[in-house]
DNA sequence: TGGTTGTTCGACCCGTGGGTCGAATCGCGA
DNA sequence: TCGCGATTCGACCCACGGGTCGAACAACCA
């Protein structure tokens, strides 16, 4: 029992300093996504996330420079999740746009699901301060822009009927992005589920003939 | 010129006291509910709502016990746009349930394209104190049950076709839920165009046998 | 013209919460 | 065992914002 458990909330493991220091980032990032959430981001004050680790509020501070630098860490991760996955989207040519019309809605509903996703979505970017915001709304807009390539590819292939590009990638990523408003993971409805009918959701909306 | 503008920021008219105080707090939920809208709940100071009304802050405490009441009557507002619309929604029996759904789903968009809709969407109800936010959740339970309800009978009747409601309806939901995170009254698609475009994208996805 | 009620505001109160500082403690290498 | 950097925290600062108070001002009636 010598030392056992040195009693820190950060949970145990030898590795080197600098090692640590981004493993315990990580931690606080994901619990203060979760936190910012549910409760919102205005609405989360820096010792509920403090308390949550069990830590202090200057601890905080030792690892991040500011409370919005959290929020804009959770945004970054949520948006790396979809623009460089581990999986590269496979580029435009290979298969049909439908096939990678499927695979983006499965890899968005993914990362909508995760903490950081999550987060992203829920807490508005008008929080961050200008140069973060521009980042992160540069970021989305890039997704935005792989949907609705895809829609034109698909419109060119005559994989995908619909009337206006515009308009349909928004109700699309409306669908998407409501999600975490009412899907609990520990919930009936598992993740796979949930992906496949919102595939098949979308699908018969843009493949079918009208009436 | 005698009298001619009184300065008062409220506008003119002749009514009767009451009537006036009455004209008065819509004019304050009007500009609360697009303020609130554009920088979030608890980003909006009581002053920034008091100086787009050229008032000051306590006069609004003439008009409202707080800052949680103002938000709770916006969301009131916009629920009852949808639950009590001057044109009620045809009872079940009365016309198909795709007829309906067409009918609740032009409402729900006119609906959340409004000032107080918009409110009611964008800003969570987990601001609002307990009783509040309860009548507030009430409400629009009761508006995702007309949609299941509608979902259910169409399934029945065989005027819609989908493999789970309770999915479909969230996914549809959301698609209306996200159009004032990008849509804006000035732009260049009109709200008809825009309902006309719901519509025809969630009756494809509902109508149309899969593959 | 005075009194009474309805309406508005300047000035203030005070709790909250982001952020800082300096001291204490930990943990490893010598 | 000592020493030094890495890490943690108690206590504090202070701006901001929701909410209040009492006085001024307006409007209507006699």
């Amino acid at each position: 029992m010598a030392k056992a458990t040195p009693k820190r909330p950060w949970g145990e493991g030898i590795q080197d300093r600098g090692e640590q220091y981004e493993l315990k980032r990580q931690v606080v990032l994901r619990t203060a996504a979760r936190i910012y959430t549910q409760r919102g981001f205005h609405e989360t004050t820096l010792t509920d996330i403090a308390e949550a680790l069990n830590i202090s509020k200057p601890t905080l501070y030792y690892y991040f420079r500011s409370k919005d630098e959290i929020l804009f860490e959770c945004h970054r991760l949520g948006i790396e999740a979809i623009t460089d996955g581990e999986t590269p989207m496979p580029p435009p040519g290979e298969g049909t746009a439908r096939e990678r019309l499927h695979e983006f809605l499965r890899r968005y509903v993914r990362m909508v699901v995760d903490d950081f996703g999550t987060c992203l979505v829920m807490t508005g970017a008008n929080a961050l301060g200008p140069e973060n915001r521009a980042e992160v709304v540069g970021g989305r807009r890039q997704i935005d822009g792989m949907l609705r390539g895809i829609l034109e590819e698909g419109a060119r292939d005559g994989t995908i009927v619909c009337d206006d590009i515009m308009l349909t990638s928004m109700f699309i990523f409306g669908a998407m992005n409501w999600i975490p408003h009412w899907f609990h993971r520990e919930g009936e409805i598992n993740v796979d589920t949930l992906s496949v009918r919102l595939v098949a959701f979308v699908d018969r909306a843009l493949l079918s003939a009208p009436q």
